[in-house]
RNA sequence: GCGGGCGUGGUGGAAUUGGUAGACACGCCAGAUUUAGGUUCUGGUGGCCUUGGCCGUGGGGGUUCAAGUCCCUCCGCCCGCACCA
């Protein structure tokens, strides 16, 4: 019996059929108890599940479960990110439509997350590549078009002659497209896009009450939108040098009170300007010309290198109509940011330096550092960007750098040039906004029909959901929404005329946008119920990878605030804001291994031998030698992932999550090993042991609190407190690994405690017993009802409550404090919890180490900190 | 280049936010039981000196009765954005 181990796939198994039986994960929209909204970001259905992805999932559902013991009416839904190209690729290389390759997909990770054991309400599940989801998410574009929030206008994007496709800036590789490795062109296209540069302030200023996200993400989506205050300023182009037509070039400047210190006015290539001269310059032509063709990867290059074309245009200084500045077009001026113009201040921006040595253009300080004597003070290599007093900028001098900024745009908003003024104080920002189409078919048709008279007429409501076509051809590169014989011709709406359908789909991340909001009721037949989302809004933990934190999480709250824009949410709260509180959590890694083909293998094939620097690696199926390469996050491309399936039949799925969430503290990557899943195994045994052993030994249920408990009895009911006590606390901040500590720490003290024996001592052994499965709970669940069955309950545990801790057990009567002398430890002290300061000091004072250290000088004084120290300063 | 983070035993990592550094786990050492079955149990385990000490949280300096924690500086690693005017 003793030696009996326990069974955790099959037994796992028998809890998940309870539990489902039961229903117990459905969540209520009405119901009295506070809410809690759990969301792991929802998984692409690329195929199989890995151990990999499970830590996300795990994570969330050590939160969910907790929340529910807490007495809360917990929200812990799943769905599919189920729209994108990989579904697309696979058509194309398979032969298999996406549809199928996709529902496929989610039926095989469905079933693995169920044998997961997690507490998902699975009745909401959504998959946003079903009609019933994406006509929702038509319907809130239109409302965005109305609202002038979508869009469309001409963009330049990266086309693929040879594939007929738009491609990411992730997929030109070198300039060539990566999977045709055809020379990528710059296209112009119409495009949608949604308009979030229209919350770019909100979105940055609210990423204040954000408290209960990483700093790190903050501050990433802070420097994305990239706000900076300025100032546009007009250059009057000298006549004599100016194209026809031209007359003069607008500038935006963060720093208008560098304005004395100017050198040069720099242009972007695609700059207007620059277009009309370069109509009579065939140099300069090509010159912007070669500025075009920089693709990435000569960019890359060109990093260092400055490069300028003189124009021959010269701009007159707004505050000295004889000073003439040279018009460059320059490598480095962004036409998307500004106005696409620049002037150059060398001796406060160091590209501007470089760029005037190079062209050897003149310049003087106009800001002296603080610290500097005016009379020596020289730029050399090193332009000074910091605050400073002004210097050689007449009216300036000796004003700071903040008051010279306030005193020029001042100066330049009364001074006019033609009949505007001169300046004008202007906040840009680095955000752009949102292009949404995608030459796909696998995605979110935009409902929208082109007419030759009526225009963009936007697909009446009740024509939607516009539903991609089944019989689309995979067979050949290019649109197959574009290229299909019938589905885009339709009559127009308006006029009755014949007209096409937008063959545009949506980005993949306007699905993941709002999805957590369709969980808030998604039978609805609106794309919201405000009711239900008001109730269950802002999600309360949102637990998802890093390589979120820009897009989708922008994306999001960008979302959030568009549908309260157009009418289809109202939050409780003034904040729209979707994510309270967002955990980033770490990968889980695993050694990659490489064949002497050079393929990548998985830990399956391969065969490892020894330890450390004599470790080898061998084709298990050849005995061939294997390279052992960089531990990567696990990932299909790298072929280092543990399956679930397998993991789950041999381990059960308890040792998995225990695995996961053991030792790495959760934000930090954790390496899979076999040596980790060993422990984690063991583990779940001895958990087994000790409470199949202790139920015996334990008084029996329902047994009456003894009146008195005798000192061990009290010693273990103090352990079994704060255990219970330390754990909640850990789980409640989202420390796994600190959690999984304490329980090891509580195990420890509970596989002591069996023999034990004393006053009362069956009651608190059974008390901590089932503290135990009670705290292991949230994190190995079916363990955990296993034990608790085996204490003899036949009520389910994942329904019961988190157990409170009696505080008057989390103190002990007496305490352990360090005594110091000079700082230095020398002894502990054991005195009673309530004692005084005086009494503390002359009890330290007695210890004969302290005396020793002490060596007969007198005590100047003594520091005492009740509860935690004495420090004796002799 | 700019911004952010990190640096603790052989290893992963704890440390109540200025108060006994190294919890817990892995590994290792010794012992017991079993020794065909991924065993289990007990004890030990930061380093250095002959049981009393000394040193010790990347290096150096500082503040403090007291520093892994705060400040300055240097070194190393990781991540993000990269010509943003």
């Amino acid at each position: 019996m003793a030696n009996e181990s326990y069974d955790a796939p099959a037994r796992e198994k028998h809890w998940q059929e309870v539990w489902e039986k039961a229903d117990i994960f459905r969540a209520s929209n009405d119901d009295p108890r506070p809410k809690c909204y759990v969301l792991e970001m929802f998984p692409y259905p690329s195929g199989r599940i890995h151990v990999g992805h499970s830590r996300n999932y795990t994570m969330g559902d050590v939160f969910a479960r907790y929340k529910r013991a807490k007495g809360m009416n917990v929200l812990h839904p799943m769905g599919w990110d189920a729209f994108g190209m990989p579904a697309e690729n696979a058509a194309m290389e398979n032969k298999v439509h996406p549809a199928e390759w996709t529902y496929q997909n989610i039926e095989t990770m469905k079933r693995q997350l169920k044998s997961m054991g997690l507490s998902l309400d699975w009745s909401r599940e959504i998959a946003t590549c079903s009609p019933d989801y994406y006509r929702h998410q038509q319907k809130l574009f239109l409302d965005m078009l109305k609202k002038g929030l979508a869009y469309r206008k001409a963009s330049k994007v990266n086309w693929d002659p040879v594939d007929h496709t738009v491609l990411a800036n992730e997929q030109v590789i070198d300039g060539r497209g990566w999977r045709s490795g055809a020379l990528v062109e710059q296209r112009e296209l119409t495009q949608w896009f949604f308009k979030i540069t229209e919350y770019a302030d909100e979105l940055l200023e609210a990423l204040q009450t954000l408290e209960k996200w990483p700093e790190k993400v903050r501050l990433m989506q802070a420097n994305w939108i990239g706000r900076s205050d300025g100032l546009l300023v007009r250059f009057a182009l000298d006549k004599e040098t100016a194209p026809k037509g031209q007359s003069e070039v607008e500038v935006y400047t963060t720093r208008p009170d560098t304005l004395f210190g100017a050198a040069f006015v720099a242009l972007a290539p695609d700059h207007p300007l620059a277009k009309a001269a370069s109509k009579d310059n065939p140099k300069l032509a090509a010159f912007c010309e070669e500025c075009r063709h920089m693709g990435t990867s000569i960019a890359e290059l060109e990093t260092a290198e400055k490069q300028g074309f003189d124009t021959g245009i010269r701009a007159v200084h707004p505050f000295d109509k004889s000073w003439k500045l040279p018009v460059y077009v320059a490598n480095f001026i962004l036409m998307d940011y500004g106005t696409g113009a620049i002037f150059g201040c060398p001796s406060g921006d160091q590209r501007d330096l470089d760029f005037a040595r190079k062209y050897s253009l003149p310049f003087v300080p106009v800001i002296l550092p603080p610290g500097e004597d005016a009379a020596t003070f020289a730029i050399n290599d090193k332009a000074f960007d910091g605050k400073g007093t002004m210097i050689n900028s007449k009216f300036l001098d000796g004003l700071d750098t903040k008051a010279a900024f306030e005193e020029t745009a001042k100066r330049l908003e009364a001074l006019k040039l033609g009949k505007k003024p001169v300046g004008k104080r202007k906040v840009n920002y680095r955000l752009r906004d949102w292009g949404i189409s995608r030459q796909r078919y696998w995605g979110c048709p935009i409902p929208v029909i082109h007419c030759k008279s009526c225009g963009v007429v936007p697909v009446p409501v009740k024509d939607l959901p516009v539903e991609l076509p089944t019989d689309a051809t995979f067979d050949k590169p290019g649109n197959p929404l574009d290229r299909h014989p019938t589905w885009k011709h339709v009559k127009c709406p308006t006029c009755g005329e014949d007209a096409v359908r937008e063959t545009d789909t949506m980005d993949t991340f306007v699905d993941s946008s709002w999805y957590f909001v369709r969980f808030t009721d998604p039978a609805m037949p609106t794309p919201v119920d405000k009711a239900a989302a008001a109730y269950w809004l802002p999600v309360d933990q949102y637990i998802g990878g890093i390589e979120h934190a820009i897009l989708h999480l922008l994306y999001s709250r960008f979302f959030t605030r568009a549908m309260c824009d157009t009418g289809h949410l109202k939050l409780k709260s003034n904040v729209r804001e979707p994510f309270a509180a967002l955990f980033t959590q770490g990968m889980v890694t695993h050694e990659t291994y490489k064949s002497r083909r050079g393929g990548w293998l998985l830990p399956t094939q391969v065969r490892v031998e020894g330890e450390g620097d004599k470790r080898r690696a061998f084709e298990a199926s050849t005995g061939e030698p294997v390279a052992i390469g960089s531990i990567e996050k696990m990932s299909k491309s790298r072929k280092n992932t543990i399956d679930l399936d397998a993991f789950v039949s041999q381990h059960g799925a308890d040792v998995a999550r225990w695995f996961v969430l053991s030792d790495s503290p959760p934000e930090r990557d954790v390496i899979y090993t076999d040596v980790g899943v060993d422990g984690a195994r063991r583990f779940v045994q001895r958990i087994w042991r000790l409470v199949d052993q202790g139920a015996a030994a334990a008084a029996k249920k329902g047994a009456a609190k003894p009146g008195s408990f005798g000192p061990e009895a009290m010693a273990l009911r103090r352990s079994a407190h704060k255990a219970l006590d330390q754990v909640a606390r850990a789980i409640e901040n989202l420390r796994f690994n600190v959690a999984v500590a304490y329980v090891y720490e509580f195990a420890n003290v509970l596989s002591s405690a069996l023999g034990k024996t004393g006053e009362g001592y069956p009651w608190a052994l059974r008390e901590a017993l089932e503290f135990l499965v009670q705290m292991i709970g949230p994190m190995m669940p079916h363990l955990a009802e296993e034990g608790w069955a085996r204490l003899g309950y036949n009520t389910l545990l994942a329904n019961q409550p988190w157990p409170e801790a009696d505080p008057g057990l989390l103190v002990d009567d007496t305490i352990t404090i360090a005594v110091q002398v000079n700082g230095k430890r020398r002894d502990e002290l054991t005195i009673a919890r309530t004692a005084g300061s005086d009494e503390i000091e002359a009890a330290a004072l007695r210890l004969e180490p302290v005396q020793r250290a002490l060596e007969g000088r007198p005590v100047k004084k003594v520091i005492v900190v009740p509860q935690r120290i004495v420090n004796v300063v002799g």
